[in-house]
DNA sequence: CCTGATTTTTGACCTTAGTCAACGCTTCAT
DNA sequence: ATGAAGCGTTGACTAAGGTCAAAAATCAGG
């Protein structure tokens, strides 16, 4: 199978002539990983980062408790740790599949050669970061701004695509409490009060959208708003 | 007064040759900008970014109901913005000084062609965006696993830099509040209560670390920890 | 040195959501 | 089948921190 197609799907590469992605494929190395092994820890040296060519990777951070916090859940054609190879030189959090998952590893060293002089990979590569900046600057405001009734709200939406009235929940609802800040409990409790105010219904990991009206009035709205 | 000497100073355009320089002044413009006036809104199509020269920028989120969440305080050498024209183009936040600034306006059209042949730039403009991507992650980690406190302690840490023992806060407080992601009540009580467990003594901007180590295991301290 | 404006502090109150503990439901391996 | 382990749900309790309102302190102009 080749590799280089899957490549050419990823944003993170998108718009590559054939010789960058050939330039590419010289130095990356493709990895295999299964659920629960650790890809790397927080503050281990970064020797790399990562493309994900199947499955899906959580990244998240630890409290000293133990206690983790998923900072992304990163699906096919999506990267990690690339900003870790610049920062400070070390990985900024922990790394582990959360079901077996192919990855493609590129290696710090050649990397770091192969924007020097191209271009249209640095730009690319820019944009990837500007849009995890982004996102973590909406998961603040959130944080900030929002109760978790409308995290999950603006969660549903999002995975909706603003049409679909069904969704299928692509993680489990311990990893979903983890990744919108919260804990199961409350998850569970809040998804049982928009069940009770007709707002969605909930089967397993099915959710059904029945008032997307106000399920998006409700990821718009702020505290005490 | 050259611009250029101020430009080498400051960490986003670090190591770069003298051509380099010319080349970025080239397509720069000064712009002055006093306290209060809006230098762009949430939403806005961005056509550049700027480097501060001289004064402060904050860059907040607003909630409609009006209250502001400061993402980042800008202050001499800083870059903001630099991530909007790359994501989608859009401003992401809204900026405006604290006090009268001296800013260098880069036009987004002239940057990117100079990024696509020039690899040094576009390496530093990663690495630096890599460390707002880790100082969200820290933020976000922060709002989730540290309460008020523990914050506060962080921030005055980092503020000292391990070593003096005396600080001078360089914003408001109610400015600090909302930077901490809280109020500024809450900040008030906060510094009271610090003061009060002889770690810090405060009047007025002026803070006076009493107990650095006992401050250091706060700010590393979690919530039930 | 007043005076009006802004920032900071304080007090009283109340809501959100986290903790702890118990229990039901699956799934999987012995 | 039968534990054992993991996830999800529920209830009772608690505390951190936000809101509102008002006093106190600080600052800037005239």
């Amino acid at each position: 199978m080749n590799y280089s197609q899957i490549l050419k799907t990823c944003p993170f590469f998108a718009g590559l002539s054939d010789d960058d992605i050939e330039a590419l494929m010289g130095i990356a190395r493709v990895r295999e990983s299964s659920r629960g092994e650790l890809l790397f820890s927080d503050g281990e040296k970064a020797v790399g980062f990562f493309v994900v060519l199947d499955g899906k990777v959580k990244v998240y951070k630890l409290s000293p408790e133990g206690k983790e916090r998923i900072l992304h859940i990163i699906h096919p054609g999506g990267t990690f740790a690339e900003a870790a190879i610049f920062a400070d030189g070390l990985y900024p959090a922990y790394a582990e599949p959360l079901q077996s998952s192919k990855l493609l590893f590129l290696p710090k060293e050649g990397f770091l050669n192969l924007l020097m002089d191209n271009g249209r990979i640095s730009i690319n590569m820019i944009a990837g970061l500007s849009k995890f900046l982004r996102q973590f600057a909406n998961q603040i405001e959130d944080l900030t701004f929002k109760d978790v009734p409308s995290r999950l709200a603006r969660y549903l939406v999002a995975l909706s695509d603003g049409v679909k009235a069904s969704v299928e929940l692509p993680i489990s609802k311990s990893q979903l409490a983890s990744n919108l800040g919260t804990v199961s409990e409350t998850l569970s409790r809040t998804l049982r009060k928009l069940s009770e105010d007709d707002l969605i219904s909930v089967s397993g990991k099915k959710v059904e959208i029945l008032d997307f009206e106000r399920l998006e009035e409700l990821a718009e709205k702020c505290k005490e708003g």
